[in-house]
DNA sequence: TATGGGACCTACAGCGGGTGTAGCTTCAAG
DNA sequence: CTTGAAGCTACACCCGCTGTAGGTCCCATA
């Protein structure tokens, strides 16, 4: 039986991101000893090791709940873990897409600056008007 | 002079955001009505401008006042100006950087798992245990 | 000039995904 | 038995907004 701090190391996670997980219910509750103190089975380190890890490759605490409850029921069809994967995979994707624009744009407007004084500075003009700029880009990245 | 709703219109702002902005002093305090209703100058929106389309570039709220500032002193080098944008544009390199390791072993994942069950579901495995996954992936983007 | 309804006001709560702090109590090694 | 690290709860805070409740103002039309 693990205390928190060690499965906190073990894991790579802070002691107060555990205890945050059990209050959102992703984490269960563990046994306590005595005095109060959390004492975890080898099952909750493994959980916890899926929920870093799914963290890790960018999938939502929503969607790593939506994991876990399939992964709990081992006769179902994995097509519902495949379509999780592929929507996170997706979601990947149009990132990537924005911020490629984005990187496009800045690179252009720091190549086309060879102003000295703030007054003649491409950057601060492209920002100022919107019409300098080539895209229209979506928000970044959230 | 422009009431809230008009400036808010014209930036594809809303209107509890121009709120924000003034309130964490990003957007000075405008004028007002003798009823109290805010009354915004042609400058306001432009700042306003400035300001969205920086935060479309992924500029953060803070990266936006320090170019404000620079752009309030038109003597000043622009070397400062370059910098904060260079510096954006080394952020964005990072989070592509690291989106891109992430797709490929969402990609990975996904091509792998040819289960029907969850039991045998190749997605999962690779969740659960680290030692299967090719990269040792960064945190996700921000 | 009265009225109606859209636009505006303040204040505060909540999102995701945690992180940090204060002020305690408990555990375990020496 | 002492001591100090590790644990506990409760709460505030981070970013960048967004939404809501409950009220007030503005101004075009009748």
């Amino acid at each position: 039986m693990l205390p928190i701090g060690v499965l906190a190391r073990r894991t790579g996670t802070k002691v107060q991101t555990i205890r945050y997980y059990e209050q959102i219910g992703l984490m269960p509750e563990p046994e306590r000893t005595e005095g109060g103190q959390r004492r975890y089975a080898n099952a909750q380190l493994d959980r916890l090791a899926f929920i870093r890890h799914a963290r890790q490759l960018g999938f939502s605490l929503e969607a790593i709940r939506e994991l876990l409850d399939l992964s709990d029921s081992p006769e179902r069809s994995c097509a519902e873990v495949d379509a999780v994967a592929r929507r996170q995979l997706s979601e990947v994707e149009a990132r990537l897409a924005r911020l490629e624009a984005l990187r496009a744009e800045l690179h252009r407007m720091i190549a086309e600056c060879h102003a000295d004084r703030v007054a003649d500075c491409r950057i601060l003009e492209v920002l100022r008007d919107h019409e300098e700029c080539l895209s229209d880009h979506a928000a970044p990245a959230p």
